[in-house]
DNA sequence: ATTCATTAGTCAGCAAGCTTAGCATATTGT
DNA sequence: ACAATATGCTAAGCTTGCTGACTAATGAAT
């Protein structure tokens, strides 16, 4: 085979993917925008998982359970994450002296900075589309249904 | 501090989730997704990662390297999802005669059967959204922008 | 007061992305 | 013909989703 096997989107045709299941297109697509933030932020220290974290945190001290809930993934996930974001000196855990089982989450100096350096990187990372706001729309709705399901809250 | 510190998305606000970046509700609305296909597949016995596998073998004989490319995936991943999917005897690998660094892959009786039983699932997995089609738009632009800066093809 | 259920967090192990580093086979250049 | 390069695939190890099972602390019920 000396020309290139794969087939090139043709001019004219909608592509491969036309006929694809949605959520196929959406988790493809997800995927790729995450290497594109991952990229970004390496330069910063920080891990998309990690980015996401500090920007739950805030300036407050949720507990590691309500960062789960905001973050949609599941409590022990969240933890390792955590984990990473402690090593690295990002944030710092203590326990809530009203209830010692919460274990309450604040940014460091370091965090404060982590973030402020990788705040803005939205534009710079992530495409141009033609209908961004049905994009937004249809993406809110996909969340709200797939966290009721799962959690039946 | 003793009431709740969460603010509970408010009734008149639309949600927390109105002013975050795109690409990360991108990222949780495909894996909320993909959750529902894992959960909907598990009962024909495959995998999110095989059933896009089976999907585009199709009734062909590509080889892994071609599927990879389709899948958007790297190859190394392709592989390890096609060992499951011949672990499971799903499908066959077999070296082309006419390149023999090549593996053609192709569905196996068990694998077409699977297939026939899944393929349907998309209408029972996917919610229902105000503009299915513009999302789709949009997914399709990402995945095209993403794979060139990816493997500037 | 003691027991029992619930809640917050962690640990271990699986899945499927990724990267880096090989090995085997083909192809190309001298 | 043979060395160098390119290509297809696999291996190993990291990350961050997941689940299931555990401990510690709290709160409720007897």
């Amino acid at each position: 085979m000396v020309q290139p096997s794969l087939p090139e989107p043709e001019e004219g045709d909608h592509g491969p993917m036309a006929n694809w299941p949605t959520g196929r297109l959406l988790s493809i697509a997800g995927r790729l925008v995450e290497q594109a933030w991952i990229a970004a932020l390496a330069d910063h220290g920080l891990s998309h998982a990690g980015f996401i974290a500090l920007h739950l945190i805030g300036t407050g001290s949720p507990s590691q359970t309500e960062l789960a809930s905001q973050a949609k993934v599941e409590a022990q996930t969240m933890s390792r994450t955590l984990d990473k974001l402690e090593r690295d000196g990002f944030i710092r855990r203590s326990r809530d002296p009203k209830d010692a089982r919460r274990h309450v989450v604040s940014r460091t100096v370091e965090g404060e900075k982590a973030w402020d350096s990788a705040k803005h990187l939205e534009a710079e990372v992530f495409p141009t589309v033609s209908h961004p706001q049905e994009l937004r729309d249809a993406l809110i709705e996909l969340i709200n249904d797939g966290t009721r399901k799962r959690w039946q809250s």
